[in-house]
DNA sequence: CGTCAAATTGACAGCACTCAACGCCGGTGG
DNA sequence: CCACCGGCGTTGAGTGCTGTCAATTTGACG
């Protein structure tokens, strides 16, 4: 098993961000030819990540941002005493590493999901880009007050849902994403164990598996290990906000 | 009661970052005089907010960063359906609107716990000003990461802590920030309800009411009402990563 | 002194966790 | 080809932490 490649695997830039089918994913659109050409410049590089691999590990120098470009990530944080906590799942034009802007050092672990591939942007060049190009400038800034306001939805979610409002919110969140990128809406194979889907949502990975076949009991979703067939998404979105109501 | 002012409280900027004693903690360190000046063109005016009052609403208009001056916020998100969230409580120092940048309109509420007074800073005149002076441009990228991962630490303590890990940790967070204020390291005065405690650690206001209770008995602190006095503080930072060791 | 919000405390219940056994599936080696 | 293995997932039984409901106390304020 090929944990980790101890030289990551770079090759050179080929494909533009220019002609890249993403771009709309993690560029800024609606630019004029001219700037659309400076931002070829911001992609230092790609570099592949295999299965189980990492794209950056707690503690590492921060360089640069990575956008998606195939595959799927899952970053963790963890404490000293062995806790650990995903803080996310990143698919294709999503971009992954922001936490690392504040101390220089990454604070997390990025983990490929299955074997990925990612644009490597140095972060200094999209700093010196971004003072000339006023929309990248405008773009990097809601990238990361997008990224603010996701974690706000996760913080409720795990501060006020049970379990199932969880794992329904989850399902939901994951097909819509999907969908966006050209997917079906309503079948997605997970990439993540439960033990992580688990992790992610503050739950065990009995509870996560427990919630799935009450799902499936329910006639909500059919599940076939990590093939999910969502067939009543109305019910999904019915025990999102459900609160539970009673009186 | 005044809960909100009709027409906010505006008033002309008379004092200047350039001479503010919490510049170190809002505006980025180590500029030349001559860019220090230029800060000083960012915060448009002063406002303030009473106690309960809002700063912001979810759904109003993003126009501006605030910096706070005097007095304490929290910031909560809402679902449809009356589930609420405390996503932060902030102090004199820091930064907030953040969450409005990415759709340029607010998506949670900012309250004032106790009368407050707040820096207005214009998004545009920040973004403007920002192409211009490098060490600006930095700042807000740091200002906006380090909230990434402090979202990223609470993620963490809701998805895996126990209630009295959870008090302990934000009891330590607490009284770490107002320290950094000049506060005392072992005396603090909660500005915010059993609830709104609650509602930002994903409990019951009895679960943090008990919690406390079993802190007291097992003398780690002394508390009176809102008075906290914190007698063992490496007793808390042990409860904090207990993991409830077993084996 | 009366009022009301906030906080405390108790009794009880329930949801999720723990521990454990078992089944499924892909990979590997004989 | 098949048996074995290990990771992953499912399911069951029992426990316990936290939520729910309710009564009471405290303290601020007019």
């Amino acid at each position: 098993m090929t944990r980790e490649t101890a030289s990551p695997q770079l090759q050179a830039i080929k494909v533009a961000c220019s002609n890249c089918n993403l771009r709309e994913l993690c560029m800024p659109v609606g630019l004029e030819e001219q700037q659309l050409k400076r931002l070829d410049e911001i992609v230092a590089m790609r570099r592949k990540v295999k299965r189980g691999g990492t794209l950056f590990r707690n503690g590492e120098p921060f360089t640069s941002l990575f956008a998606i470009r195939t595959g799927f990530f899952k970053t963790c944080v963890a404490t000293e005493d062995g806790r650990d906590q995903v803080t996310g799942f990143q698919m294709a034009g999503e971009i992954i590493g922001l936490d690392g802007i504040v101390n220089d050092h990454h604070t997390c672990d990025a983990v490929a999901l299955e074997d990925a591939e990612v644009c490597v942007m140095p972060f200094d060049r999209i700093e010196e880009l971004s003072r000339e190009v006023t929309a990248l400038q405008t773009h990097v800034h809601k990238i990361m007050s997008r990224e603010i306001v996701r974690e706000h939805g996760v913080m409720l979610l795990l501060g006020s849902m049970r379990a199932d409002e969880r794992l329904a919110a989850f399902l939901l969140n994951l097909v819509q994403r999907l969908h966006t990128r050209g997917f079906s809406q309503s079948e997605l194979v997970l990439r993540m164990t439960r033990e992580e889907i688990g992790s992610y949502l503050g739950l065990k990975l009995e509870t996560v598996s427990r919630t799935f076949s009450k799902f499936v009991e329910d006639g909500i979703v059919e599940v076939k290990q990590r093939h999910v067939r969502i067939v009543d998404t109305a019910a999904l979105k019915r025990i999102v906000n459900s609160q539970q109501a009673c009186h």
